[in-house]
DNA sequence: CGTATGGTTGAGGTAATTCAACCTGTGTGG
DNA sequence: CCACACAGGTTGAATTACCTCAACCATACG
């Protein structure tokens, strides 16, 4: 769909374009246009030539790199106000794959430069939501630094648990997971086998319920929480 | 020093100011101060109010991050032209440290953030240079994912040889480590005594030759490369 | 009903950690 | 000048956490 209605965007207030006046957002949208993923659909290849960015409106992402094997790892995921596509790497360097149906705001690259360019306010928010992603790729090489498997799980789960509920302080108690086990297993560095090994006993220790594959009821989040650490 | 003289700067040509024309650099300049740190002192400190950023212009500086046990991880190297400090967190989330004697070039955060305003291609090569950082992290993570020790200590090695030469091509084949043993592990998230034993291996393989604790010459870059895969 | 996909479970191997001793160079005080 | 302490580094032996390989189970789907 040519054209953009902000008004009914989930993210209006929290993406980048929330920092442009309603006027200028206006003239922006105009310039874009949403479309939906299916899970597992491609959004960007690396490799491709990257002439067009998103925002994240609804739904999951993962970013991933394939090594040279062949083998896959989930680098980061993108939440709803994400921004992705890069705006000064001339090809995309890693897949951007939908997690779950995700509804995307589309931007030709040249349409969103020039934004930058018209709009100082817009750099400003894509600059700080760029050390905000800084910041959790960080987060994530301290995850991956001294945890065991068991804290890398148990990390995972607290913070999909945050994800899935709308408040922003406490975690969902019950909530379906949006990854399968190999891609809960690439994103920590894990094999599937230690995954749901995990996973087994965080339920016989009375931590966590399972119903389901997909299904997390947390009974114990304080202990989830001792196991970060 | 109060006000800065751009004219002698190593990195007046790729720092992120070199984005403003000479008199708006100036401009800046005038606001500045530049530091030298010796190896071992802390720039900025976790907690800290931030009110104050830089840009290096020699040297090499860690950012690091402690966990609940005092356990360090360092996150990142800060190379000259690197940018450190943040402009949106209220506090700084992690340490930075100089590594080897280092030069700073220092600006009060307020005084940072009204040239931004003022200037759209600084915030455009701001924007610019924190993509490069976000990627780097992520190469980092990819790193931390399936590499064996070798790998890791294979490639820790490339990329400071790398950084040792001016040349941005091809390493150099002779240089100093900046980093000691405990850096280097908690860098890649291993134990001192792996590394040593990684490095043995190396050299007893014919790979590298270390001269003292600090010095390495890079004998097959080559067969260096391949253990990185 | 048979196949595919995703998930769990078990046995065995291995690389890295842990713990401990030892080495080496450097600086300090007697 | 030597003795000593100290920090950084190396080496060895034992342990362990995770991986690999393989079988098995459950659910969905044509």
């Amino acid at each position: 769909m040519r054209g953009i209605d902000c008004s009914v965007c989930a993210v209006r207030d929290s993406a980048a374009c929330a920092a442009l006046l309603p006027a200028e957002r206006q003239e922006l949208a105009r310039a874009g246009h949403t479309r939906t993923y299916q899970r597992g659909e491609t959004i960007f290849a690396a490799g491709d030539r990257q002439d067009v960015c998103a925002t994240l409106t609804s739904g999951l992402l993962k970013i991933s790199h394939f090594d040279e094997d062949g083998h896959e790892r989930i680098l980061s995921l993108v939440h709803p106000a994400g921004f992705v596509g890069e705006m000064f790497a001339p090809m995309l360097r890693h897949d951007v794959v939908a997690l779950t149906e995700s509804r995307l705001c589309l931007f030709a690259r040249s349409e969103y430069e020039a934004a930058i360019e018209r709009h100082p306010a817009l750099a400003h928010a894509l600059l700080r939501r760029s050390a905000e992603e800084l910041y959790d790729a960080r987060a994530q090489i301290a995850l991956d630094a001294k945890r065991s498997a068991t804290g890398k799980v148990a990390s995972l789960l607290l913070s999909l648990a945050r994800a899935a509920s709308r408040s922003s302080c406490h975690g969902a108690a019950l909530f379906d997971l949006p990854l399968n086990r190999g891609e809960m297993a690439t994103l920590l560095g894990l094999t599937i086998e230690t995954v749901s090994r995990q996973l087994g006993r965080l339920e016989t220790g009375g931590i966590i319920r399972r119903s389901g594959a997909r299904g997390i009821q947390v009974l114990d989040a304080a202990r989830l929480e001792d196991l970060t650490a």
